[in-house]
DNA sequence: AGTCATTCGTGCATTTTTGCACGGAAAGCG
DNA sequence: CGCTTTCCGTGCAAAAATGCACGAATGACT
């Protein structure tokens, strides 16, 4: 019988087109991919991948068992779930994630007093862009904005998500005074004219576009324009003791169904230092619930 | 992630409840079984499997896995048989199974026979009880006697089945002679009474029971009794040269509805060493087709 | 045309895994 | 009760897998 580990290498060559990078995506130098490869090919007398300049590409044969070998992949990560799910350490390692504003400029510390209150467990940090697969145990635990998580993660929403309009002392003076078009920062990938722009700034136009939550910011402090953002990450950057001078426009926008949300994956629900973390995490969010609900903000008159 | 040859050897441990059985199964010494599943469960920080005097034996914790463990062992072979199926080279390992009879009364000259046509084929032989599990590749070919082979096997039936009702020539004589109730060979495990006793021998009582085709010729040889046995056996051995006294009774018995198949997975239907060995063996079983379907039994008059 | 970056294969040293042989503990047996 | 058998863990040597460093081939870019 073939060694099952080898079908674990067949898919990152397959996933990633190249040694190279299946090698990075599993941990271990290109040669041993190379090698492990080559012998599986030849313990079954068929070639699975052509060796073209740019990589390794499938053969039919490959694509023949590339969409069994994902369904292999689904069921070992079930079972991976499944064994972790039983630990009942507080040791370990476990994988948080977070989206990186609110690790900066919200959570740092209390990172920093769960390392220490639990010395045993190793904390791994994902705080990239783009989410993590929980089901894939890419994660533990994820701290997430979003209005309703999958059914398959269980978890806490720790407080609501309000945002609100953010500008520049300067540039809201200028504002009041010139009868010029408002500056606009936007999201990159946002096209459509979002709603708020329409229902309070019909006379405006776009000045910058960003794909990013604390260059959004970065954006109105240097006077570019105006934005919408959560509230908690400008409210927790612009105290007044600080001198900034982003504040937030007097103006009432719905209550978001969006919320902060601690979760993780079902079958994780029993695994001790996990529970540990996701209560860890909750408590410390909920005690920042004026942040995030907006009643930090500091209003323009 | 988890190195899936793990679950391998969990599973091995787990149908086999102890070490050393499971290592024989898997074809390696049991220091590496226990020190792999010690590292499994380390790793994850779950006990697996107790290990009581007897052996080892699953915990709740292992229950909880050993279903999906099945279901990747399942998905596991059928990547290997679509892998072998696309395997065109006319080397390599044949694992090759039939009832041994079928092989030391008929088909040993055959295997010699085509060793020396493919001598870069490795022949294994598995001729001992029980039927190998095709799908899991436990064999590529198979010789069986059945009446209808699964719908995911491919083959051909080469030869229909003739039993026939047969005796030794002395006790033939002295049941002619004297009215005793006649003696029967029969089946261990088959607990109804035949059909063919109840037609053509009402008068008789149960001699001995076999669970072995040839143990059943011994006995009717050695003057036991009577037995129905499919043609092809006593035939293939009582010749009139050999001076053996085993012939058939005169008594036309239903032609069966099973047959000789040479069989292997559908998935293995374009392996071309596979293919080759399922043709050649098709062909030697063809060739003696009046052996297994009667046309060589020699009667009492 | 020349430089650089990618990507892969290979020889060699190192690390890891495995097999082997031994010993201990418990159970079966006469 | 002593002997044998079964089953498991462990130290050590052998074998296998891996990482590392280098070089070749190809394509991109200046």
């Amino acid at each position: 019988m073939t060694d099952w580990d080898d079908i674990r290498y067949f898919l990152a060559i397959a996933r990633n087109g190249n040694i190279t990078a299946a090698a990075k995506a599993l941990g271990v130098n290109h040669s041993t991919v190379s090698r492990r490869i080559r012998t599986l090919e030849e313990k079954h007398g068929v070639r699975l991948f052509e060796r073209i300049q740019s990589g390794y590409e499938m053969t039919a044969a490959a694509s023949g068992i590339y969409e069994l070998a994902l369904e292999v992949e689904t069921k070992h990560q079930h079972i991976s779930r499944h064994l972790f799910g039983q630990d009942s350490r507080l040791q370990g390692e476990i994988n948080l994630t977070m989206p990186h504003d609110i690790l900066g400029y919200c959570l740092i510390d209390d990172v920093a007093a769960f390392r220490k209150k639990h010395s045993e467990i190793q904390l791994n940090l994902f705080v990239a862009k783009g989410l993590k697969d929980l089901a894939a145990r890419e994660a533990d635990v994820a701290i997430r904005l979003t209005a309703s998580p999958p059914e398959y993660l269980i978890g806490k929403k720790a407080a609501s998500l309000q945002h609100g309009i953010y500008v520049n002392e300067q540039v809201q003076a200028t504002l009041t005074k010139t009868k010029m078009q408002v500056p606009l920062i936007l999201w990159t990938n946002d096209n459509a004219q979002p709603l708020w722009v329409e229902e309070h700034f019909p006379s405006s136009e776009v000045a910058l576009r960003v794909d990013d939550l604390y260059s959004m910011y970065a954006a109105v402090k240097a006077g570019i324009g105006i934005a919408r953002m959560p509230c908690y990450m400008p409210d927790s950057l612009s105290s007044p003791l600080s001198g900034d001078t982003v504040k937030r426009l007097p103006i009432e926008l719905p209550v978001s169904s969006w919320g902060v949300w601690v979760l993780s994956h079902a079958d994780l629900r029993h695994t001790a230092r996990v529970r540990h973390c996701r209560d860890f995490f909750s408590d410390s969010l909920q005690q920042r619930k004026d942040l995030f609900e907006g009643r930090n903000s500091i209003y323009f008159k």
